[in-house]
DNA sequence: ACCTCTGTCTACCACTTGGTAGAGAGACCT
DNA sequence: AGGTCTCTCTACCAAGTGGTAGACAGAGGT
């Protein structure tokens, strides 16, 4: 089923569908842009992944695993400091959300699509998130972080990255350059951001 | 050449585009459909606006508009203390954020639009953007506020309020339902996160 | 009564869209 | 050699796209 060339006619699809789905929107981008993309006609596609709607769901089913896999690993720092936890996954989710913008921006892009794929995607990545809420609640009540609602901070952290990350035109009105430099200065940033945010209160 | 009637044609086209152009996508939303939301032919519409794409200047003209009035209003808050000033702007921005998402959602619809669209935009919002970093770095001097690129923290708080507002799926994933007391609490997390983003640092 | 201007309409057009039908080329098995 | 299976192709199609041309109805001015 499977051909045995490593970069196959159908992984060469999933890829170029992830990049203009995710940077121009799905029903702005056809499948013959993507077949043209990909260097084959139409119905090379559509062999592949019998509709638009199949094809859609296939990159949602990979940007899932993608998803996990960056998060699980970079979860993994053996750093008792939650604050230096939350830096590790920062640290690693930054790099290729900023190198392939188009994964988070098809994330993002679920919010106008029919529901049915927004919940292929919410099964995969839950149980992090349920994980996640558990441990920065445990952490919030030995008094590591600041008291809020988890989940809800969750969220916004979630949101303050993809929010950088995709939204080009933001980071233009303010002025910001995408340089090497600039990458890394936007990166330090943010981690200042998040970590302030995140760190418990020590007014009150 | 403007009709004396207060909802006139015109106005009720702009608004029924800017809704579906920021929930759906431009490319997404056709011609025909924003003139069924208004109750007229296409051609009505390109009687209006000469074609799509002046149609979306049109509606981005708006938006700026908008969103000069309402942040400038809100910075227009009285208390010396900075941030007392950014939850005042919070809070003012979150209400008409989360009921016509719509709104930030056009804005995030820029980066995967022509860059012309972009600007159309950006030399409207560019002076508000100029005099807050200005400020912010002023309060930073004083110390007042914790010591970070005043361009990209707005750029990252900024970032923060549109992902909240507009990006429905991350909410729904972290289990949290569209209430009244739901949106109260949402907007207290908000502004809680932000405050803590931004106050300075005691530790250091 | 006539004219002009405004706003909405019907009719149409060239082009693109997602999708179907089926031909043909090559690899592999017997 | 013949047959089957996998993959990509050409040839279409019905529906929808943004946009043009122009008819028509009403209001106002003369």
């Amino acid at each position: 089923m499977v051909p045995s060339r490593e970069t196959s006619t159908r992984q060469r699809i999933l890829d170029a569908a992830l990049d203009l789905f995710g940077s121009r929107g799905v029903d702005a981008v056809s499948l013959d842009e993507i077949a043209r993309d990909v260097g084959v006609r139409k119905q090379t596609v559509l062999y592949w992944f019998a509709s638009k709607d199949e094809l859609l769901d296939a990159v949602l089913e990979e940007v899932a695993a993608d998803l996990v896999v960056v998060i699980a690993a970079a979860v993994r720092s053996a750093d008792p400091d939650p604050l230096e936890r939350v830096d590790a996954v920062v640290r690693a989710v930054f790099r290729p959300a900023v190198r392939r913008p188009a994964m988070l921006g098809l994330v993002r892009e679920l919010t106008r699509l029919p529901e049915v794929h927004g919940d292929r995607l919410r099964v995969r990545v839950q149980p992090l998130v349920d994980r996640c809420v558990e441990y920065l609640e445990q952490e919030m009540d030995a008094g590591h972080l600041r008291r809020a609602d988890a989940r809800l901070v969750v969220g916004l952290a979630y949101a303050t990255v993809t929010g950088i990350a995709t939204d080009r035109e933001v980071l233009r009105a303010v002025g910001w350059q995408p340089t090497t430099a600039g990458l890394r200065h936007l990166r330090d940033e943010l981690r200042a951001f998040l970590r302030a945010a995140l760190a418990p209160t020590v007014s009150a």
